[in-house]
This record gives C-alpha cells, structure tokens and sequence, in this order.
DNA sequence: GTGAAAATGATAGACGTCAATCATTTCTCG
DNA sequence: CGAGAAATGATTGACGTCTATCATTTTCAC
C-alpha cells in the first residue's frame, strides 16, 4: 500500500548533493554550479520525482490568491460571470482560495492595462483576464509573467500575449453551426438571414458573422448587417424596421447581446407573419424565457460556468507548478426549449435582466 | 498576507477539551463522551475550522486509489470512456493517484455485484460504477458505503442507491432535444421519424425514444421501433428495409448503438432519394466521418471527457472529505460537422472502429 | 468503597517541503 | 599564496495533521 515515492532527499542523495543544494535547484533559487544543477536534474529524471505540492504547500502556509478581471458594462454574460465567481467565492475560501474580482471598464484598455499593472506590483498567485487586442495588453502580460505571476485570459484571447493558457470559445467555429443550424432549418430551400451584431468592430461578433457566412452563402441570401451597439431599445427598432421592410426574411442569427430588442419584436410579430428561425448567443433570463415561450429556436451558450471552474483549476495547477491537462477546446453547448439547464436557486440582487 | 486559519489545536482550545479529544471528534474514532463532543463541533463551527487537506493528506503519505468499474463489449462510447481513463493514468500518478480500470461483463449484474463486492474487501479511496437498475447492485453500492467508500454512479445512474453523486446526461432530455432539432429541421411540414434503439429494453434507449415522441407526435408521424440490438449488420438490413418499404420517411433518430450500419445504408441512398434528416448519439470514429461527409445532421455527444473528469475530481473531493461542488447535469453536446472538436493526437490499438 | 471500563490527556515522531542562517569548502584573480 | 566571492553543506524549526502509546482521570455498576 505504501507506496515508495521518491523524495528531493533522494534526489539529493543520487546526484551526490546536499539536500539544500537541490532545494536550491528545484526552486531556482540560484547559487548553484551548472555542473551541480544538471546533476540534480538527471536524478529527477531518474528517480522520477515529483514535488509533493501538499507538503509544500503546508509549508508556505499557502492560501492562494487569484485576480479575476472582467469588464463592467451592461453586458449580460460578463454580469453573469461576474456572479459565478462571487458564487464560488465563499466555498473557495474555504480551500484556501481568494479571488479578487475587478472590474474595469469595457472597451477601454488603457483601465484594463492600469488594472494589470498594478496586479504585477501585488503578491497575486495568478491573474485571469478577458483579453482585448490592444497592444498595451500583451505588454502589460509580459509583465505580469516577468513577476512570475501565471497569466489566463478567459472569452476573449489575446493573440500575441505570453499568457498560460487560453479559456473560450472559437468564435467561428459558434458562427459555423449557427450557419448549419440555419441551414437545416431550411430543410433544402433557399432561405434569407439577417445577421445582428454589437458592432462589426467587435472582433467576437465579427467572427461568428463570418463563419455563419461561409456556411450559407452559397445557397441563402444574407441581408446586412444590422448592428445594434448592444442596446435594447436599437436593437429592436432595427430588426422591426428590417422585418418590415422585407417579407423574405426566414431566419436570424443574434451574434452581439441586446436580445431582448430582438425578442420584443418576435413576440410582436403579427400572427400572419410566420417567425423566423431566430438563433442567439448567451444564456440569459430573456432568452430563457423566449426559448420556453417558443420565440426563438436555439441559443448558442458558452458555458461562463465551466470557463470559471476552467479558469479556477488552471491557475491552481499553475499556483502549484503543475502541467495544464490537455484539453479540448470549450464545445458551446446549444439550447433549445427541452434541455435548458435547471435554474440556480438564488439571483443575486445586481443581476439584471439583460443588457 | 498571513492569514490566521484556525487549526485543530485552537479547536481544541476553544473547546477545553485536549487535542486528541478533538482529533478523535473530527476523525469520528470514538471513545468520546457526547458532551466533549458537541463542545468540539460547537467549536468548529464558531471558529470556522476546515481540516487542512494538505497536512492530512502528508501526514498519511496519501496515495488515492480509485476503481472505476466499466462494462467491457462491442459498445463503442463505453471504449472510448476506457481508454479516457488510461490515457489519464499517467499523468494522475504523478499527482498520487492510482485508477483501476475493472471491466466487468456487459448487461451482467453479478458479475458487476461481484467485482463491487470484491472493492468492498479492499482499501481503495473511491468507486465509480456505470450503474445498473438490478437490487444486487443496490446492494452492494450499501456495502460499499458501509466500509466507508464513497461511490459515484457514471453515465448509467442506480436509482435508490445511496451513491455520493450521479455524472451524467438524462437520456429523456437528450431524447427530447432531438425531438426538437428534427421538428426545426421540418419547418412547419409534418414528417414521418424512424427510431433506432439496441433494445427496448434498454432503459436508456428507452427514454430517448420516449423524450423524442413527447416533442414530436402531436405534429408528426412515428413509425415502429426498430430493434437493432446495437449489430451494425442487423441495423443496416433492417434500416434499409424500413426505406425501401416507406417512402415518406423524413428523419431518423438512433438511440443506441450499431450506428455504422445505419451509415452504410445512407451512403448508399439513391441520389433520386431525398436522405432523411438524421440525428444520432456519441461521437465515435465512424459517426465523425458521417458528419464530416454529409451523411447525417447531427450528433449529440455525452462528453465522456468531461464526464471522466468529474469523475476523478470528484472522487478526490470525497476521499479528501470535501463536499462536491453543485453542479448543472452534464449537458450533452451537440454536434454538427462545423463544431467537432480537434482528433486526439493518438489512438491505441484497443479502439476499434466501433463496436 | 472497589474494580473495571470508558474517557481524556500528554507525548512523541512521522510526513516532505520551505526558509533561513551560518560554517565550510571551492574557485578565481591579482 | 592570500583574499574575497561563490558554491556548497549542515542544521534548525516551522507548517498541521495523523498515528500510536501509555498515563491519568472519570464514570459506572455492583
């Protein structure tokens, strides 16, 4: 039963050092000769050790703490993920875990670039953050890991940056089935889709138009773009106006938030009007609602409870010098009306309706 | 930065009791009189003392040993859910834990009753069984419990047993979700369905077949059941038949396995003949292949990644005495052609085609 | 009151790593 | 060769729990 594990004593002892020299080794702690190092690392391969994280761990008295920093907006899934996290936090505490929600502005990497640096002044375990393209942002990455502190970037990547490991989805990929799930709803006849989006310069949106594009252009209509910055209200007297002005429209795909303007008209669509095959992205009270109420047909959801827990082991693993396990990307899961997931018990009083 | 965690020793402190009072109080090895005993418990609680998993786990020189218990038989997902688990072996060595793949006879009771029973006999930190309705298993998932093992049910639950937890999809749901994914792909037009199962007798089969014509019969037409017994052969002759027979088939729907039959019969369809709309589960080699080629819509996957993790992780919390983390029932994935997730990098030799 | 059993307390050592300190040895350069 | 810096080794104590042993105290039944 008890097994034999090899320990850094027994490092020490095969490779014909003392106990602190490979100490020295093993946390990079300097002050060793390379001919001394090298002999420590052949009998780690050797013996194949491995650091025992609880007694290490039991030693540093270790209570790891983690940064999580998502943007503050109207956004519904980052108000939602927001809340996952604030959720875990109390049974995290009791492992040990600390995580500090920050908030930044969204869209504005210069906050979002203050934030980082001051993470990488702080004694942080790890830092997860929902990525923007700005170049100041790899930088302040590159900061962050000059202070040994593990990077993750969650949503949202950041192409470039020396981060640890990325969280999400692959945006064309989502707009790719949503293009096929289009399709199959047209059975063999040639539909027209209008596409929504937050703003085409939002690199997310954008990808799930286009993969939805490569998909159905050669045998449906795609009508413009509409884009509704996001908000209810313009959402909805765009797709109003586009439904009325054009009578082919047979499906839309929702790739940016601001669904509830969309699913207003859907609800006020007149009976003699046959509704759209209506696709959109995110989980939230609304489309809940207007999947039960059979208002719209499939909502692409990403799943921010399995990013949190992602994110949450990860930087663990990473706190403990553990490998990140080889795992497939993040599978959007796709709802209808019969497989919503069931509702969590309690609302949090900031959680709103939408953005 | 150094946060006061309570430990033991102030618990028993606070409690005026010595620290092996409060030791055999938090570890329930008796000789303690009720009044000390409550005075401990009172304390924990107002002191907030988590046992440090860490300490404890050192002092014991931990080393998880798990059982997971899988019927061995031509079903493919059930291959792919071994050979999940092997590849994971090596890398959870390292991390101090030790599985062990027990393969027991398919569709047998005894001879799982009698591999949990031998478990029972061993000191192994956790069992996880795919499940299976007889009392025997019932029984023995008891005993199990009485030895003091905590068990978990995976992919197949044992109602009424007192398993820790239960990893996996609900077949009724997932029956259902393909109900509606094949009424969206008909539109408004009424269709006629063809289920495939292995057996009716298959519980699982069952209710998918069921979740299916709960969403469907009001609007469509259900043809007759077909038995395939999970034989590609038998499934492809008589799948073919049903086609040949009944020309207004529009969409079939496989519960079970022996799917690369069904897939024989569709690649070889007539080009004159329209291919019904059709909808399967697990993604296996063959099913991959069928979507990559046209040849079916969708695929609805239950994870056995995710649900092999769960599985592990949870084992671990209830070894460590952790409470599991409450979460959402798996939700399967649904997959089309453009949403596949990346091949493994490697195969082994076991995995067969299919089964 | 006595004896036995149960409850309780005290104690020691183990686990494997971290962190720090200081003595000793080795190496390099003038 | 000597001095100083770097490398190395020895040592100690800490972390919080587990495990076991045995002494002491308390409780209970007769």
């Amino acid at each position: 039963m008890k097994l034999k594990v090899p320990t850094l004593s027994d490092v020490a002892r095969h490779a014909g050092v003392s106990y602190a020299t490979a100490d020295r080794v093993v946390n990079a702690r300097g002050r060793v000769a390379e001919k001394s190092a090298s002999r420590v690392r052949a009998a780690i391969d050797e013996l194949g050790y491995v650091r025992n994280v609880d007694a290490a761990n039991l030693a540093q008295r270790r209570f790891y703490r983690f940064a999580i920093v998502l943007p503050v907006g109207s956004n519904a899934f980052f108000t939602r993920m927001r809340n996952l996290f604030l959720a875990a936090m109390e049974q995290l505490q009791a492992e040990r875990v600390a995580l500090e929600v920050i908030e930044v502005k969204a869209f504005h990497p210069s906050s979002l670039r203050a934030a980082l640096d001051r993470l990488a002044n702080d004694k942080v375990d790890g830092v997860a953050l929902v990525g923007s393209e700005d170049a100041t942002v790899v930088e302040a990455i590159e900061k962050l890991r000059k202070a040994k502190i593990p990077v993750m970037t969650l949503v949202s990547d950041v192409p470039g940056a020396d981060r640890n490991a990325y969280v999400g989805i692959d945006n064309k990929v989502a707009g790719r089935t949503a293009g096929r799930l289009i399709a199959l709803a047209h059975s063999s006849s040639r539909g027209r889709v209008v596409p929504i989006v937050g703003a085409l310069s939002a690199r997310d949106h954008a990808d799930r138009i286009s993969g939805m594009s490569e998909v159905l252009e050669s045998q449906h209509d795609i009508a413009p773009v509409i884009e509704g910055y996001d908000q209810h209200d313009l959402v909805e007297a765009r797709v109003a106006q586009v439904l009325e002005d054009d009578r082919d429209v047979t499906a839309i795909y929702s790739a940016g938030a601001g669904n509830a303007g969309l699913i207003r008209v859907l609800e006020r669509l007149p009976e003699c009007r046959r509704r759209p095959v209506a696709i959109l992205h995110e989980l939230a009270p609304h489309s809940r609602r207007a999947l039960e109420n059979g208002l719209i047909d499939i909502v692409i959801d990403q799943r921010p409870e399995d990013e949190m827990m992602r994110v949450v082991e990860g930087l663990r693993r990473l706190a403990d010098r553990r490998a990140l396990p080889v795992t497939d990307p993040i599978v959007p899961a796709i709802f209808v009306r019969e497989n919503l997931p069931p509702l969590p018990l309690a609302r949090t009083e900031r959680e709103r309706e939408d953005t």
